[in-house]
DNA sequence: TGCCAGGCCCTCTTTAGGGCCTT
């Protein structure tokens, strides 16, 4: 059985931490192999006002924030459905840096590595048109699991992706089952090593280099 | 809607510039 990945999504209130942004909603999808085994979902309430223009794009009212529960206490479950499971996320970049902030405001820390479906898919699939989550999914034909822009859809997709990818390594370049490691070191390889990386991948050279 | 940021990637690069991707 592969070792379970979770797959995360934030939705928050701007671009960056460091400028005051906070999250509103985290969904987490827990993996093993290809399947999805569990699930976590829950908006949060920080205090801080959603734009408007950020309340047309998710969905995600200042209305809904005031029943929701404390981001500490969303952030403690959230650290406890993750475990130890490695993280991957579209764009890791930022939701990294929300995970690393978000469980700083509720004392815990962020032990986890991240992996990034945006940096793989611009490996796995060079010719593809576009590479942000709602493009690629349709590219690809994998399902719109719920609207856009809300963090378990995306989650969900985003898990989709993964999977798909992880397939496509194993048909088109008979490596073995990725396991998150691997993943990371196939998405720091540069297109030009590609060749290379997936050579040594399909003989578990990779894993020892 | 598009700006704000930041990391990554590609090319007309490499002591840089511009586009992508996330909310």
């Amino acid at each position: 059985m592969a070792a379970p990945i979770a797959v995360i999504d934030f939705e928050t209130t701007g671009m960056a931490p460091a400028q005051g942004a906070r999250a509103t909603e985290v969904a987490i999808v827990l993996m093993e192999g290809e399947q999805v085994v569990d699930r976590f979902d829950s908006l949060m309430r920080t205090g801080v006002t959603i734009p408007p223009f950020i309340e047309q794009l998710t969905g995600i009212s200042n209305a809904m924030l005031a029943t929701a529960p404390p981001a500490e206490a969303v952030m403690r479950e959230a650290a406890r459905f993750v475990g130890s499971a490695p993280m991957v996320a579209h764009n890791a970049a930022f939701d990294s840096k929300f995970w690393q902030s978000e469980l700083q405001h509720a004392g815990l820390a962020a032990p986890q590595p991240f992996a990034c479906t945006v940096l793989l898919s611009r490996r796995v699939f060079p010719d593809a048109p576009s590479h942000s989550l709602g493009r690629i999914t349709d590219h690809l034909g994998l399902p719109r699991t719920g609207r856009a822009h809300r963090a378990l859809a995306d989650a969900e997709m985003a898990a989709a992706l993964l999977a798909r990818m992880q397939r496509e390594l194993c048909q088109r370049f008979g490596v073995p089952w990725p396991d998150h490691a691997l993943l990371m070191q196939l998405q720091r390889c540069a297109r030009q090593s590609i060749g290379k990386l997936l050579d040594r991948l399909s003989t578990g050279a990779a894993h020892t280099s």
